[in-house]
DNA sequence: TATGAATGAGGCTTCATTCAT
DNA sequence: AATGAATGAAGCCTCATTCAT
C-alpha cells in the first residue's frame, strides 16, 4: 500500500509538474511574441501555436487573455521587488546609492522586458477582468515604500539627500528608470550604439539625483558593490 | 475678367480655408477622444461624429486612421521643438539649465498630451502606412541635436557639465521627462496629490543632472528665467 | 431651392425606406430560419446570408443577436394585442366569448410563429442586453389586463362566469392557448391530421371554461361573430 | 469453487450496484443544475463536478450529453405514465374526472421539473443521437392512449362527455396542463402569488372540459379521490 | 463633395468529446 | 476503471475601409 500510495502521489506530482511546465511554456511563448512584435498583433492563437498547443488549452491555464499579460507583469514585479529589497539592505549597511543602483540595474538588465511590462500595464489599466489582480500588483509595489522611506529618511538626516518628502526621491528614480528603458527603444535615438555606457551614466545620475552635493555618492565601477 | 479671376481665386481660397478648418476639427476631436478614453476604443466613427462630420469625409482628409494619429504627433513635436529652441537660445545667452527647463516645462505642461503622443508612437512603430512620416518625425527630432550639442559642448568646456558625449546629457533629460510624464498617470503612485511640487523637484533634477558639482545651477523660482 | 430641398428630402426618405426594408429582410430571414430549424442552430451568419447581406450589416440594424429575437417578439405581441383589444370590444358589445375567441384565433393563426415566440421568450429570460425591452414587453402585456378584468367582472356579475378573481379566467385562457400551440408541434401527437378541428374544439373550451353552466356560451360556427 | 463463484458473482453485483448508483448521481446532478440555471449554461463539466466525479467518467455512462437529457425525460415520463394509469383505473371504477385530476396533479406537483422536460424535448427534437430513444419516448406516451380512449368512450356513451373523437379530450387536457405549467414561470404573470389556488382552478377546468353540462363532475376537495 | 451603409477578416472565448495515463 | 488535459470548430461581435448615391 505504501508503495502504491507513494507511486500515486508521485504520479500526481509529476502531472502537476508537467502542467506547470506547460503553463510556463505559454508564458514564454507570449513573452517572445510580445517582445518580437506589436502587442496587439499578438493573438491567443499565435501564443498557443508558438507554445505548440491548441488554442483551447490556453484557457485551461488562464481564464482570459488578459490574465496571461497579468501573469507576466506579476512575475516581473516579483523579481524586481526582490532585487530592490536586497539593494535597500545594502544601502542600510552603509552603501548610499546601492538601492538606486539595484533598482536601475534590475530594470535595465532586460530593458525590452521592462518596457513590455510598462506597456502591458497601460493596456490593462481599464480591464474589468484582472482588475483585482492589478490592484494587488499596485499594493505589492507600494509595500516597498515603507522600507524605502525609512532608508531615505536616514540619508536625509545625515544630510546626504535633500530634505524633501521621501517619495520625491524614489519617484524621481522611478521616472528616470522608466524613461531610460523607453530610451533604449526609441526609434529617434537608438541609432546610438553605446547604450551600455549611456545607461551607466544614467544610473549614476539616478544614484546621485537629489543629493545635497555635500557628499558625492560613489559612482565608481559598478563591480565595486 | 480680372474681377472674375480674383473672385474665383478667393472662392478657391475660401474653400481651402474651410477644408483646413475641418481638418483641424478632426484632429481636435481625435485628441479629445484619445485623452478621454482608452486609445483602442477610439474609432474613426467616433472621431467623425465628434467632429460633426460623416465618417467618409474623414477619409477625404486622411488616407488612413494612422495618419490622424501621425498628425497629432507631428503637431505636438513641432510645438515642443519650438519651445526647446527658445530654451537653447536662452541657455546660450548665459542661463545654464534654461534649455532643460524649457524642455521639461513644455512636456509637463500637458502631461496627458505628452503621454498620449508617447503611446501613439509605440502604436505606430511598425505601421506600414505612415512609415515615411514617422521617419520624418524622427529626423525632425534629431534636427535639434546639432544646436543642443553645440550648447552642451560649451558648458562642458566651462566645466559646468561632466565631460561625456553631449548626447548623454540630453538623452538623460529626455528619459527623465519621459518618466516624469508617465509618473503623472501611474496608478501605483498617483494617489500622491502634490504632483505639481514633485514635478518641480524633478525639473530641478533635470536641470542639474550631469553637472560637475563645481557650480550649482539655478534652481530658484521658475519665473526667474 | 425649394426643388432642391424637396429632392433632397425625398432622397433622405428613400434612403430611410430602403434601410427599413432591409431591416425587415433581416427579420424575415431570421423568422424563416427560426421556424425551419432549431433556434440555437440559427447563427447571425446564417441570418445575414439568407437576407443576402454581410454579417457586419446586421449589426447596423441590431446591437446584438438578441435584439433580433426581441424584435420578433415585440412585433408579434403588438399584433396579438391589437386583435385581443378588438375581441374585448366585441365582448363588451354583447358577445360573451368573443374575447377568448379572438385570443385563440390570433394565437392559433400561425401556431409555428406563436411557438417560436414562446421559445424566444424562454431564451431571452436572463439576457442582460434586452432586459429593458423584455420588461417593456411584459408591461405591454399586462396593460391589457385592466380592460380584460373590467369585461370579466361584468360577466361574473351577470352570472355567466364563476366568481373567482378575474385573472383566473384569463390566465386559464392563456394557459390553454399556450398548450394548444405546443400541441400542434409535439412529435408525440402530431401524427393526427385533423389539427384544425381539434383546435376548434379547444377554442370552444377556451370560450366556455370557467362558465357557471347556467348559460351555454355560443359555440356555434365561428363565422357567426 | 462454489464459494469462489458466489463471491465473484456478488462482487460483480456490487460493482453493478455502485455503477448504477453513480449513474443516478449524474442524473440527479444534471437535474439540479438544469432547474437552477439556464439550460445551455449547464455543461458536462459542471454536471460531473456536482456529481463528484470526473468529466471523463460521465462518458462511461452516457455516450453523449444528449443522452443525459434523454434519460431525464424518460424517467419523468415513466412516473407520469404510472400516475396516469392509476387515475384511469379510478375513473373506470366510477370517478369521472379522476384521470384528468391524476394527470394534472402529477404534472403540477413539480412544475419546474415538468417545464424542464418540455424544454429538453424541444432541444432534442432534431438531435441525431438519441433520435431512436426519442421515438421510443413517443411510443411510450402513445401507449397510454388505448386505455384512455377506452375510458373516454364509456364516458361519451354515458353522455358525460361531448361526442367528439376521444383524443380531442385528452389532447385538450394535455394542452391545458402544458400551458398551466408554463404559466407558473411566465415572467409576465408570475407576480401573482396565489399560484396554488389558480392551479386548482385550472385543474377543475381540466376535469370538466369537454363535459356536456348535463352532469357536473366532482370539483370538490382533491383529497376526496 | 459629403455621406454612411455595407463589408468581412479577424479577435476572444466556450465546450462537447477524445484519449493517454 | 477513472480521470481531466487537450482539442478545435464554431459562435458573437468590432471596426477600418470602400463606394454608390
Amino acid at each position: 500500500m505504501t508503495e502504491a500510495n507513494s507511486s500515486s502521489t508521485e504520479r500526481i506530482r509529476e502531472k502537476k509538474r508537467v502542467f506547470l511546465a506547460r503553463e510556463q511554456r505559454i508564458i514564454d511563448a507570449a513573452l517572445e511574441l510580445f517582445i518580437d512584435q506589436r502587442i496587439d498583433s499578438v493573438t491567443v492563437s499565435k501564443i498557443a501555436s508558438r507554445a505548440g498547443i491548441g488554442k483551447g488549452t490556453v484557457y485551461k491555464h488562464f481564464l482570459t487573455k488578459n490574465e496571461i499579460l497579468m501573469r507576466i507583469m506579476l512575475d516581473y514585479e516579483k523579481q524586481l521587488s526582490t532585487n530592490l529589497a536586497a539593494g535597500i539592505r545594502k544601502a542600510e549597511a552603509g552603501a548610499p546609492g546601492a538601492a538606486a543602483r539595484a533598482y536601475f540595474e534590475s530594470r535595465l538588465a532586460r530593458p525590452e522586458l521592462d518596457r513590455l511590462v510598462q506597456q502591458l500595464e497601460v493596456r490593462l489599466a481599464d480591464a474589468q477582468d484582472v482588475a483585482v489582480q492589478l490592484e494587488e500588483l499596485h499594493r505589492t509595489r507600494r509595500s516597498n515604500e515603507a522600507s524605502l522611506s525609512q532608508m531615505l529618511t536616514k540619508q536625509i538626516e545625515r544630510g546626504v539627500l535633500e530634505d524633501v518628502p521621501t517619495h520625491y526621491h524614489y519617484l524621481a528614480c522611478w521616472a528616470l528608470a522608466q524613461g531610460a528603458v523607453e530610451l533604449c527603444f526609441n526609434k529617434s535615438w537608438n541609432y546610438r550604439l553605446d547604450t551600455e555606457k549611456l545607461m551607466e551614466f544614467i544610473t549614476g545620475i539616478g544614484m546621485t539625483m537629489g543629493n545635497t552635493g555635500q557628499y558625492r555618492a560613489d559612482r565608481g565601477d559598478p563591480s565595486d558593490d
